[in-house]
DNA sequence: CCTCACTGTGAGGTATCCTCAGTATCGGCG
DNA sequence: CGCCGATACTGAGGATACCTCACAGTGAGG
């Protein structure tokens, strides 16, 4: 193999995972909501009764960050806080109604465009994808 | 194809992309430059006289911000800042000797990371992945 | 030569992250 | 029980990496 076949793989990897990434980030536009934020939701939704050092961990961000996009989903409506009834000196993170209903419109619409991006390839090599991608995970 | 298998197939992308991201990252540490950096320093030395509205372009970010990238390479003694003889309001940046050995010595190391992550995988599989890379990019 | 376009940069704003210190609370141990 | 180190969150303040807007200097066509 040489370096240059290896150099235009890696950047063709790069470049598919940006294309990904720039349509997730399309896709999430009309909620307004970055995809840091719409996967904290998702966080929040899937395990409601999250605390926010729960958060943190889930997100890998420092717990002093979970705070403040608490703050950002809970100004938006989509989550409130309440004091841990177990722990009084925890909060815990609820979806509200309304957060509980774009996070289902948001996973939909996820799925749509992961399937339709990934439709164009037969099925052959989507197995084929699959098997290669997951040699390459560490 | 099921919704289940185009997410896993997507995550599992985003995935590989994330260790490459963290590779090159790991790869830069010795020299100190954030992979922008890098890629401000590469396109410097590759076409030397670059100006700053080209970096600014090269890079996909607004021209007051080629500014500051510039400053950062510049107080590294990276590159340097000259007139543009042609037209006096334009600045053209030139790498130093030391910006040029470390682009060298970058490029190297990043083409052996690359080259290594690859290798994983048998000729054909290399070519099965960049096909369908390449069906996948729009 | 006048005007309009273009180049780079100062000023100042936003979004995300961080560390550090402080307050309230928990839980174990003497 | 009462103390004391650990834990949960948050205010204060800082770093980074972007951005827009305004401005001074310069270029270039009518």
């Amino acid at each position: 193999m040489s370096d240059d076949d290896a150099e235009a793989l890696g950047e063709l990897l790069l470049r598919v995972a940006r294309t990904q990434r720039r349509r997730w980030r399309d896709t999430l536009a009309p909620w307004e909501l970055s995809p840091h934020h719409a996967r904290a939701l998702r966080v929040v939704v899937d395990r409601a009764g999250t605390r926010l050092s729960d958060l943190a961990e889930a997100l890998h961000i420092a717990p002093r960050s979970a705070t403040e996009v608490a703050d950002a989903l809970q100004a938006r409506g989509l989550v409130e806080r309440a004091p841990d009834p177990t722990d009084r000196r925890a909060v815990v993170l609820t979806p509200t109604a309304e957060g509980r209903r774009a996070q289902e419109e948001i996973a939909a619409a996820r799925a749509a465009d992961t399937r339709d991006l990934f439709g164009r390839l037969d099925a052959a090599d989507r197995a084929a994808l699959a098997r290669i991608l997951h040699a390459l995970t560490d």
